[in-house]
RNA sequence: CGGGGCGUGGCGCAGUCCGGCUAGCGCGCUUGGUUCGGGACCAAGAGGCCGGGGGUUCGAAUCCCCCCGCCCCGACCA
């Protein structure tokens, strides 16, 4: 395309607005630009690179069978409610005029389309897919398009007889998007993740690190464990039990309400000390026990309680329950509680916790005896430098920006939509569903993070909206715009997304500063110097390396470089 | 939803505390001329409900009240 004939609104100065550099480059090289809170415009660079993306995603899910389908973003309210998600908090935006709602994800309409239609287990398995504009009732968007309320998706559905289909049906998307990951050219990994509302037995997410990302990450540089932190663990041991088992005993502790204050003020490590941390399950009021100064994980912890909202529970609530405010709670003779305790505490003794009397605590607790514990389970968040859950070598705790997301959903979605087929003995089964998602955006924003430099973007071939980028350095002279054109016009014949810089309104300078902030992988740059040896000059954007090629060898010379494959990883 | 910041030509900002001439600066834009390989120069221009509404005042970008929008931190995050 012609930069004279082509919307591209660069910015000399860094918009206020924008805070990573993603974020930033996106808005100066004239990729898009903010509509409102969380919805953007994609001006056509912008769009070039997505619909990039997008063939890369249809490429490796057609690949593994998938099916392209194009589902409705308006879906009736009603859907939503069958399946218990319409009022999940911050999910969907919904229209004021009709009892309709802006999808946010689409097992719904999938779940309704396989209701109608899949009625056999020889009609499985199906995997269907769809790149389509997604809303969500985001609380705070932010990191530009990192976190939108607009965002195009691709999302694919497997449907399967079997749980057994559904693993490999799982394992395909988890090696489609392996593939799609490295074609475009990101620096990825994957860690074990939590399903969260989504519900279902098992989840991945791959992963971006990034310091400006908004997922929090365990790995192990060793043996490669890692997970999202709302599912890490560690191998942090139990603090087991000690010798002597004396009597519990209450003794005073004045103005002491913090765990490191009750270390300090006994002076001894936090090791025995029982955390006690106090939360609602729906109504039910529920004490947590942590070992020491361990830090409550609410994730796992709603996972443990099962159904349910679980919040913090309020001061006053804590008081007119326990008579006890929140640094002197303990669960030796708490009354009305469920209380869960994590695993580092299983069997344990010697315990010291509050005694629910301000400035009281128990000492010699011993939770085999003095305690009606609802169970153990793992409910504290991994901290950097813990040994590693695998291998013992210590963990890393990071910064990630999710860019795809798979989930074995199971049956919740089928049963609640009616979505069922019958089995080879004539019995009416639920599909076995599984859901995969990846962000279109956040693979643009992805890369843009991982591959920039103060000049500006730097694509690599997958991705970049033009592959090479012609400077006419004068318009005004002659054998530069004719050598310029031809060139254009070669590589074009030749299917090189080309763009040429034809303008004649901007000096040379103005030029080169555009083309590196646009970051295509190639420059051609063609000037009277060059010419008057019959050469151009070739600049690749990534290594800042200029080579002198003559003008009949360009094309040649490009055709190989774009034809390099870059390695896999 | 809690905390903080900001809102002034297309973009980046000054002016606001302490009210007062015609609201400034840089970039960009238009016209003419000179330049022409790393964001050129000279000259002449265009472009503003100072986020909105209400109030105080002889007089409001500036003070007071209400509202809206955007960004950041937190809560939340299919």
């Amino acid at each position: 395309m012609r930069f004279s004939k082509t919307f591209i609104p660069t910015l000399k100065e860094i918009p206020s607005d924008a805070s990573i550099p993603s974020h930033q480059l996106m808005l100066r090289a004239g990729l898009m630009r903010q509509l409102t809170a969380g919805v953007y415009a994609y001006l056509p660079l912008g769009y070039r690179a997505m619909l990039k993306a997008a063939q890369i995603l249809r490429e490796e899910m057609n690949a593994i069978g998938g099916q392209e389908f194009h589902f409705p973003a308006l879906n009736p309210e009603s859907l939503w409610i069958q399946t218990n998600r319409r009022h999940i908090p911050n999910l969907i935006l919904s229209i004021k005029e009709r009892d309709l709602v802006l999808a946010p994800t689409h097992e719904e309409v999938v779940g309704w389309i396989a209701s109608m239609h899949i009625q056999s287990y020889k009609d499985l398995p199906q995997i269907w897919y769809q790149i389509q504009t997604k809303f969500r009732n985001e609380p705070r968007p932010r990191s530009g398009v990192l976190r939108g309320r607009q965002f195009i998706m691709k999302d694919s559905y497997s449907l399967d007889a079997t749980w057994e289909g559904l693993d490999e049906r799982y394992q395909m998307h988890a090696e489609a998007y392996r593939r799609v990951f490295t074609r475009c050219g990101l620096d990825f990994f994957v860690v074990g993740a939590s399903s969260g509302a989504m519900g279902g037995s098992g989840s991945q997410e791959f992963m971006v690190d990034s310091e400006n990302g908004e997922d929090t990450v365990a790995r192990c540089k060793q043996c490669g464990y890692a997970a999202n932190l709302e599912v890490a663990t560690s191998g942090l041991k139990g603090i087991g039990r000690i010798g002597e088992n004396k009597p519990v005993e209450e003794f005073s502790t004045p103005n002491v309400r913090t765990i490191d204050e009750l270390a300090a003020f006994l002076k001894t490590s936090d090791e025995r000390l029982a955390k006690s941390v106090v939360y609602r399950h729906g109504d039910t009021p529920v004490l947590i026990l942590l070992a020491g100064n361990d830090q409550l994980n609410e994730s796992k912890l709603t996972a443990a309680l099962g159904e349910g909202p679980v919040r913090p529970m309020d001061a006053g609530d804590l008081r007119n329950l326990t008579g006890a405010d929140g640094g002197s709670i303990g669960p030796v003779g708490l009354k009305g509680f469920r209380i869960v305790a994590d695993k580092r505490l299983e069997g344990a003794n010697g315990l010291i916790s509050g005694a629910n009397r301000n400035d009281r605590h128990l000492k010699n607790i011993d939770l085999t005896r003095d305690v009606r514990l609802d169970g153990y389970f793992d409910l504290r968040t991994v901290a950097s430098g813990e040994p590693c859950p695998q291998c013992e070598a210590p963990l890393t705790v990071t910064n990630a920006i999710e860019i795809g997301h798979i989930f074995k959903l199971g049956t919740k979605y089928s049963e609640a939509l009616g979505a069922t087929f019958l089995d080879e003995n004539g019995r009416t089964q639920p599909i076995i569903m599984g859901s995969y998602g990846i962000g279109i955006e956040r693979i643009i924003a992805c890369h843009i993070e991982q591959s920039h430099d103060e000049h500006g973007i730097i694509w690599n071939k997958a991705l970049a909206p033009f592959a090479v980028h012609i400077i006419a350095a004068s318009m005004n002279n002659k054998e530069t715009v004719l050598t310029a054109n031809q060139l254009y016009r070669a590589f074009s014949e030749a299917g090189i997304e080309t763009l040429f810089d034809d303008r004649s309104s901007v000096t040379a300078g103005v030029k080169f500063k555009d083309a590196d902030l646009l970051g295509m992988p190639f420059q051609i740059i063609v000037g009277e110097r060059g010419l008057r040896e019959k050469k151009v000059e070739m600049k690749r954007r990534a290594t800042g390396e200029r080579t002198q090629v003559p003008v009949d060898d360009v094309l040649m010379t490009l055709k190989s470089l774009l034809a390099e494959k870059p390695a896999l990883s």
